[in-house]
DNA sequence: GGCTACATTGGAATTGTTCCAATTTCATTG
DNA sequence: CAATGAAATTGGAACAATTCCAATGTAGCC
């Protein structure tokens, strides 16, 4: 089995997500898309995908940080999320589903499957068109486990 | 009919607000509490409550508005909301309920009653309680009628 | 290899919020 | 009703997250 961590593993799925959304793919973009992409789904501040990306060879500063993340959101390869007062999540998921927010440490972890159902909506205001529903289940207490934990 | 509107109605609800949580009552808070309580419910920012209270006779610093609006929110006379990196609205309805909110023009409505129906919620982490579950239904497009449009 | 459009960068600017030390006000008490 | 002490208010500085900008670098094409 070949090593699979981030800055080790053949950069194909990364490269495949650029390409998928035409977006040129520099190193920056490559070395950022590893590191959302290479594992399984993520939760990521702007802060903390740049302190990860500063391990990497191509360094990566702050601001391609901020253009990178609000352009793959726009390519749909990220979505925003809303939890806390000053500080934008994204997440490497892009289906539909909801989130457990760690009110202490701040960590989110998604919500499993389709084990939250919203029952009936109302309808939206005349006019109006639902881009999105979301549902956040603040939690306190325990460790939590969920990736991203102690990103506070 | 008396003129019922903020600056001028009898500050009863107000007072009556502060006493029941214990606060005393300065001009200042006072005058928020008005604002705030007088009407229906309401969605505020910060800095909008504050360029409306510049309006009344005592006036209210920025700083005063959000130590009050913490103090109001810690007595439990409020429910921070978040709906949008980078501000924080508070909502007079501390009732539970869910809201719409207008990607455009930033306008936050309440959805009626029990419309939504959070079905069946996954079990919170291990060693967690669920403290509220939110939802937030984003909507575009529309001329956003609800209260506080345009307070971007 | 050179051209051109697009990306990246450091640093300054902006925004929303919190912090702080000095002043003012509330409510009580003499 | 003045004095007093605790709590509240204030302007401005400090902060954190993010955006902006002008200068520099680089990918892709001829």
């Amino acid at each position: 089995m070949t090593d699979a961590s981030p800055e080790n593993e053949s950069p194909t799925r990364a490269l495949e997500k650029l390409r998928q959304a035409g977006l040129r793919p520099t190193r920056q973009r490559i070395a950022l898309a590893r590191r959302l992409f290479a594992g399984g789904d993520r939760h990521v501040t702007a802060e903390r995908l740049h302190s990860e990306a500063l391990a990497d060879e191509a360094g990566v500063s702050l601001a391609t940080v901020y253009n990178t993340l609000r352009l793959f959101e726009k390519a749909g390869l990220l979505r925003a999320l809303v939890v806390d007062t000053g500080r934008s999540f994204f997440d490497t998921n892009t289906a539909h589903h909801h989130h457990f927010f760690f009110e202490e440490t701040g960590a989110l972890i998604d919500v499993p499957g389709d084990s939250v159902t919203v029952g009936a909506l109302p309808p939206p205001p005349p006019g109006t068109t639902i881009t999105r529903v979301d549902v956040v289940i603040r939690v306190t207490g325990g460790c939590a486990k969920g990736d991203d934990a102690g990103a506070r």
